[in-house]
DNA sequence: TGATGCATTTTGACACTGTCAAGATGTATT
DNA sequence: AATACATCTTGACAGTGTCAAAATGCATCA
């Protein structure tokens, strides 16, 4: 009888297995449960019944670690605005709308994700990981092709895409960020400040 | 011989004398050395002299600490920006323009301390001091004001005021929390960005 | 004056944290 | 079967915030 298997639900052998993606996923789960702030490598070793140390064979560091969840929240990101904007269905001008919406209330649902995503315990520095790098950046910069796009299809003004979407992502990360740390309590009207900021941008039609 | 005066440049008693006032000015200061993610009660005793649990008889927490601290941002802020905006010899639209370069040099150039009086640390939950909300939300409300003024003699459009603070707010704090946590890495268009946002926020003029 | 009360400071302790160094244990490859 | 390697463990160290109990100085009142 190998041990391997003969004890269920206990660890299956001396390695884990899948330490790396039990870690991670707990990792998420617990951040989302207790805030960044209480997110220890020892308690995600306890949790996955790992010694205390044993997370270090599979991330150099606790920012290393911080960094593969913000990559995975990049990524997913990434992926549904893409696929609002690619949406044929709608204007440019609902998108736009839908893209203010989506990105505010991806931060609001997902609060301390987003923390880690944009804090600066990520960035600053040289902390961020190149794997983080190469999926951040690239959501970056589609932010400033769909702005590019809606300026050039006259939803919003300005000529300078690079310049407005760094306005435009700015109000919309300001926004987004005094509501999740409690500056702006009332989150009731979360979506009222977003249509604000849309009118806001949208470009005025000048009455000839 | 009273130990009290024989012994120079000590501890002049046992009693510290302004342990409180003490410990904020090398708080702030090594802050602004190490970033706030380096201050520890421990150094700071160490660094006036005196035993580790000593603060804690002029601060309950270390968030009280952290607290009082940022109240006397928010007094600093509110004095340079109630002073700015009372300049008889400037017009309204040099003032907006003012107010929003002003906002964001004072995030760049003091960014350990932005850090701290806008974090989520001090806001979130119940950590917020008493002193410190009595002297933020006049800050804050006080912003609500002049974008009241500001629309009512047309420099920036709309009419809620409250709505539309909010929204240029949180540009503001988006723009300098992307620079200073170094997502926006190009420190040099700091300006370039700030312009393009007052660009975005003035009311354009309808061609009649 | 002496005694009492209070503010202030100290020492000791506890439960945490991240991380390193060495050793033990499995798995894979030669 | 032996060797190399990945993985995991135990032990340890320097930090952290914070509590409890004792010590010390200062001020005030009898």
């Amino acid at each position: 009888m190998r041990p391997s298997q003969s004890q269920k639900s206990v660890r299956p052998s001396y390695h884990h297995g899948d330490l790396r993606q039990t870690l991670l996923r707990s990792a998420k789960q617990l951040i989302a449960e207790a805030g960044i702030e209480n997110l220890s490598l020892r308690r995600l070793a306890e949790r996955a019944g790992v010694s205390r140390t044993a997370p270090y064979h599979h991330f150099s560091d606790k920012n290393d670690l911080l960094c593969a969840i913000a990559a995975e929240g990049f990524r997913r990101r990434h992926q549904t605005a893409a696929a609002e904007f690619d949406n044929k269905a709608k204007s440019m001008l609902e998108k736009f709308h839908d893209y203010m919406n989506s990105y505010v209330q991806f931060a609001v649902d997902n609060p301390e994700e987003y923390e880690l995503m944009f804090g600066r315990s990520i960035w600053k520095q040289q902390n961020s990981t190149e794997e983080l790098r190469a999926v951040a950046y690239p959501c970056f910069q589609h932010q400033v092709d769909m702005i590019r796009c809606w300026q050039s299809c006259g939803v919003i003004s300005g000529d300078n895409a690079l310049r407005s979407a760094q306005v435009i992502w700015g109000a919309l990360h300001g926004i987004a960020k005094l509501f999740i740390d409690g500056i702006y309590t009332d989150t009731a009207k979360i979506e009222e400040v977003t249509q604000c900021a849309i009118d806001m941008f949208i470009a005025k039609k000048l009455s000839s």
